[in-house]
DNA sequence: CAATTGCGAGAGAGCGCTCTCGCGGCCGGA
DNA sequence: TCCGGCCGCGAGAGCGCTCTCTCGCAATTG
C-alpha cells in the first residue's frame, strides 16, 4: 500500500482548510461552514466575504471530515457483479444507468459504479460499502443467492435491488412483471397458431430467468400444450449462448414452430442459427424476445419482444433508495413494473399452413 | 437533500467504534487500531482478542475517519465522460476496465467508475474528485480540450489519462501508437496494390481520431498518393456513423478501392453499407479497421485490423497512477504502447485487376 | 547483579469539519 | 425610554480514527 508519503503530496497536504478560508474572510470557522452548508443564518456581507476567500484559495470542503460528522457521503453505489465483457455488452445496463442518473442528478448525489470481478473483489466491496463510503447501494444482476445484499442490509446499509432476489429477503426491490411478460409473449405465439413452442431461458440462478420460464410454462399449460424440459434450453442472456441454445433445441425438436427467448440478445443469436439452418422466420419458426432493446429493430426480420421499462426501473430504484434515506426506514418495499408485448416481423402472420 | 435523520439510522448510528472493540478486547484504542492497520508491533495475544471482539461486534472501520487522518481513501476513480449508450456499446471499455482491475485488485484498491452525463454532472464530479473521495483519477475518452484533467492536476489530484490530451498538458498519459498503427494499416493497403484509399476517421476532437488520420496521411504522402479532404469522412467510432460515412465516401468517390476505418465498429458499419451497395470485399474494396476487437473476427468477411493492447493500456494506467501515489510525484510521464497489424480477409489478396 | 536494550502497549493530540449553545446588538412595541 | 425577542455570529465540543511519544517490563549483556 502507498503510505504516509501521500500526506506530503500537494494533493491534500496543501489544500486549504475551512479555518484558513475563515481567517481570510475575517469570520469564524462556524460562519464559513454555514456558507458551505447553505445555512440561511448568514448575512449577505459575511457570505460574500467567505465566497471570495474560498475562490481565492481554491477551497474545496474535505469530504472525509464532513462525512465524519454528518454521517453522510452524498454518493450512492451501483453494484453490478458481472464480468466486464457482459456488463458492457448488454444493452440493459446503459438504460438502467440512464434512469438512475436522471433521478440522482437532480439531488446532487454522485453515482459510483462498482464492478466486483471475483469473489475476492466482492469481499473487499462489502468492506467498502459497509465502511460508509456510500449512503446506499443499488444492486442489479444478482446471481444465485448472492449473500451480499442481505449482509449489507443486516449491517444497516440501505439496499435496493433491481430484480427480485433468489430467496425471500427483507431487502427492497424493483422488478418488472417477468412472469406476465413471458406469458403474454407465449400467448401471442399460441394465438398466431404456433403449437410447438420452445424457450431459451435466462440463467436459472436469476429471478428474471426463473420467472420468464414460469410465464412460458403458465401460458402453455393454460393452452394444454407441451412445454416439458426438452423444450427448454438455458442461456446466459448473451448472443452466443442464444445461438447455441437454438441449435440444441433444433437438434432435439426439428419440428419447432416457435421459440420464446428470455432476452433480445439471445434472440438475435437464435436468429443467426436459424438463418444458418435455412429456417425462415417467421414462416417456419416464429421468434419472440424479451427487453425490446435497440437490437430488436435491427435484426432481420425485426424482432417481436416484451418491452420492459428499464429506464423506469432505474428511476424507481433510485427513488426508493432516496426515499429510504430521507425517511430513515430500512426497506421491505417492492415495486413491480408492467411489461408490454411489441409485435414485429419475427412473429408476424407468417405464410404458414 | 436528506438530512440529519440519516444519523439516527442503524446504518452508521449504531455501528460500533474502535473504542468499543478495544474495550471488549481489554486493550487500548491504539492497540486495536494497530490490529486493523496491520502494524507488526502487536502481540499475538492482543491481536486475537481484538479480532474476536471485532467479529462479535461486526466492526468495520469507519473509512471517513481513517481517511481524515491518513489522507488516503484506497480507492481510485475511473472517469469516462461518454453517454451511457456509447460507454456500454463500445468494446473498448470492458477491456480497459479489465486491465485496470487486474492491477488494482492486487493492491486492494477499490475502483469506482464515474460517468458524467452532462456539463452539470461534470462540475459536480470535479468537486467530488477534488474533495478527496479518491486518491487518484484515471480518465479516458477525452473529447476536445476537456479542462477537467488539468484542473484536477492543478488542484493536486493525481491524474493519468488514457489517450493523449488535446493540448499539451502536464498530466501523465498512456497511449497507443495511433499514428504508427494507422500508417502500417495504410501501407499494407498500398502494398496490396490499392491506390484510391479513403478513411473514416474518429472524432477529430480526440487525440486518437487526429493521430489515426495523421498516420493515414503519412503513408499516403510517402507513397505519393492522394489523400485530400474529400477522402476523409469523420465518424464517432459507432457503427451507424461508420455506415453513413462509407456511404458519403462512395457518393464522392465511386471508384474507391480501399478504406481505412479508425475503429472496428465503424468498419463493421462500413461493411454493411458496402454489402448494401453490392461492393465485394476485398475484391472491389479492401477494408481495414482499428482495435482488433472481438467484432473483427465476427464480420463477413473477417476484418483486418490494427491491434492495440487495450488491457495493457489499462494495466499501465493503473501502474502509473499507483507509482505516482507511492512516490508522491505528480506526473508528466507518458507511455506509448506499440500496435500491430493483423491481416484478415477484408484486405486479403483479392481477385483484383 | 546492575545496566542496557527492545518490544508491546497506553495516553493523548489532532485530522477538518458540523452543529449546538449562548452572547451581544438591533429591532419593534409598550 | 425601556424591555423582550430575534438574528447573526463565535466558541467549543466532538465525529472515529491514526500515529507519535513515552513508559514499563522482560530479556540480554558485561
Amino acid at each position: 500500500m502507498y503510505k504516509e508519503r501521500v500526506r506530503a503530496l500537494p494533493q491534500n497536504g496543501s489544500s486549504p482548510t475551512l479555518e484558513e478560508v475563515a481567517k481570510l474572510a475575517g469570520v469564524s470557522r462556524a460562519t464559513a461552514s454555514r456558507v458551505f452548508t447553505a445555512s440561511p443564518k448568514v448575512s449577505p456581507r459575511a457570505k460574500r466575504a467567505v465566497e471570495r476567500a474560498a475562490e481565492k484559495l481554491r477551497y474545496v470542503p474535505n469530504r472525509a471530515a464532513r462525512t465524519l460528522v454528518t454521517g453522510r457521503t452524498d454518493s450512492i453505489g451501483l453494484v453490478i457483479p458481472e464480468p466486464t465483457a457482459f456488463l458492457f455488452g448488454d444493452p440493459f445496463f446503459p438504460r438502467l444507468v440512464r434512469g438512475i442518473s436522471e433521478v440522482l442528478s437532480r439531488r446532487l448525489v454522485q453515482l459510483v459504479l462498482l464492478m466486483p470481478q471475483s469473489a475476492g473483489d466482492e469481499t473487499r466491496l462489502e468492506g467498502y460499502l459497509s465502511a460508509g463510503h456510500v449512503d446506499g447501494v443499488l444492486m442489479v444482476s444478482l446471481h444465485g443467492n448472492d449473500p451480499l445484499p442481505d449482509r449489507l442490509h443486516e449491517r444497516g446499509t440501505l439496499v435496493v435491488l433491481g430484480g427480485r432476489p433468489g430467496a425471500s429477503s427483507a431487502v427492497s426491490y424493483v422488478d418488472v412483471d417477468n412472469v406476465g411478460g413471458a406469458r403474454s409473449a407465449v400467448e401471442h405465439l399460441i394465438a398466431m397458431g404456433r403449437r410447438r413452442i420452445a424457450t431459451i431461458t435466462g440463467p436459472l440462478d436469476m429471478g428474471a430467468g426463473v420467472d420468464r420460464l414460469q410465464g412460458y410454462h403458465d401460458a402453455l399449460v393454460k393452452a394444454g400444450l407441451n412445454g416439458d424440459a426438452s423444450m427448454h434450453q438455458p442461456g446466459d442472456f448473451g448472443q452466443e449462448s442464444g445461438a447455441a441454445a437454438m441449435q440444441a433445441l433444433l437438434d432435439r425438436h426439428p419440428d419447432l414452430d416457435a421459440v420464446f427467448c428470455a432476452s433480445d440478445v439471445m434472440a438475435a443469436g437464435a436468429l443467426d442459427t436459424l438463418r444458418r439452418q435455412r429456417k425462415r422466420v417467421p414462416q417456419d419458426i416464429a421468434v419472440v424476445g424479451f427487453d425490446d432493446s435497440t437490437i430488436a429493430t435491427s435484426t432481420a426480420p425485426t424482432l417481436s419482444s416484451v418491452r420492459q421499462p428499464i429506464e423506469e426501473m432505474g428511476r424507481e430504484m433510485a427513488r426508493l433508495l432516496l426515499a429510504g434515506l430521507d425517511s430513515g426506514t430500512a426497506g421491505g418495499k417492492r415495486v413491480i413494473l408492467v411489461t408490454e408485448l411489441v409485435v414485429r416481423a419475427s412473429s408476424g402472420k407468417g405464410v404458414r399452413e
